[in-house]
DNA sequence: TACCTTTGTCTAACAGTGTTAAATTATTTT
DNA sequence: AAAATAATTTAACACTGTTAGACAAAGGTA
């Protein structure tokens, strides 16, 4: 009877180990990198031996998804844990999403739709920069006079920016994102709150 | 003689369609149907003629990368003419972005390494909605009392807050991103003043 | 122990992918 | 018309995810 019981344990083994070898080869060679085949070499099984496991390759990268979250969820109830004030505990819940996005970057990943299609060549090509550069000639108009040579604070500027738009962006295209009135709002305060922020820090004293 | 002009004008003319048909594929299918077989099917040739025009399919997503930013570039030129108060110009460039984006999803998508690997189950399962629900009801705690049942503008503040930090994120995982640095000013700095304004927007008058 | 059934596992195959070399066809040049 | 060049295709290779069928090992039953 504790025998069915050993080999359910050894099958939640399999299935742990198809999902951890899957992150493993993730880790090293990425998601395109990732085969079935390669999964079953690392489990020393064969390919068609996964199938008992996962109706087929989606279901894995959706297991992983859901521990991911899992994991996300757990990182910011602890930081959320460590300070009493909800102001605080709201920021370091923030901070620990940023912290598990960069510890966990394969997952992040697949969880929110994020890959590197090509275009390493960002430094290559100076058409890929003309948008950013235009951007942050024109923050350099806006900008006090002051401030107007501090390379550093203009691209702070710019990045401020670039993220919450881009951030907005992405949210939309991958899921199916908000109503068009809470983007057209949160993209126009935003921009503009920050825009503001910028001129007005002319000489105030 | 003027025979030779006519053949490399029919070749940049299949250079052309190769291009265009690619883009109708992604279009219509998505990236992940884009296949050189298709696009020969679509251009009415086999396979490997593509090869005499680009080295292999990385090239091609590389210039349609590259279109997308010479248009975009345009489009913010244009919104930029449009106007002369340079801040004005400045949020006019921004949401030119933003249309670019929406007007060519698909070209943004390869510009900016955004893609659906899988996940339309997000409405399903309910730990994927774990880690943002964990914001919304501390966002709540923050926000003063009076709006605290005021759902949209919770949402509001929390696509603001997401927004930044996944574009942040999502801006350093498929480029090489900004420094350390910066990344740590432009977070915490944005989230504080973000989470900051929440919190003393409670009963000023 | 001998048989049968069930379970686990693998081999072989299909249809698809990107890519290359060789063969073939069409065009131009001599 | 023959030879040389260019354009295009066919066939193949090594992959991919996935499935059906063969095979072997284990368990239960008589």
């Amino acid at each position: 009877m504790a025998s069915k019981e050993r080999i359910q344990r050894l099958k939640d083994d399999t299935r742990c180990n198809i999902l951890s070898a899957s992150l493993d080869i993730v880790k090293e060679e990425g998601w395109p990198a990732l085969s079935m085949r390669k999964i079953a070499d690392k489990i020393e099984y064969t390919a068609p031996i996964i199938y008992e496991y996962f109706s087929n390759k989606e279901a894995i990268l959706q297991e992983l998804t859901r521990m991911g979250y899992v994991k996300l969820a757990k990182q910011m109830e602890e930081a959320n844990s460590k300070l009493s004030d909800p102001a605080e505990q709201l920021e370091a819940m923030w901070l620990a999403y940023w912290s598990f996005a960069f510890e966990n970057k394969e997952l992040y990943k697949v969880m929110y739709g994020v890959e590197v299609n090509c275009c390493a060549f960002e430094n290559v090509c100076e058409v890929l920069k003309a948008p950013a550069n235009m951007l942050r000639e024109k923050i350099k108009e806006v900008v006090p006079a002051d401030k107007k040579e501090d390379k550093k604070y203009i691209d702070t500027k710019f990045y401020t920016l670039w993220s919450v738009v881009h951030g907005l962006i992405s949210i939309n295209l991958t899921r199916q994102g908000a109503s068009e009135e809470m983007n057209r709002q949160v993209l126009k305060d935003t921009i503009t709150s920050i825009i503001n922020a910028i001129k007005d820090q002319a000489v105030p004293a």
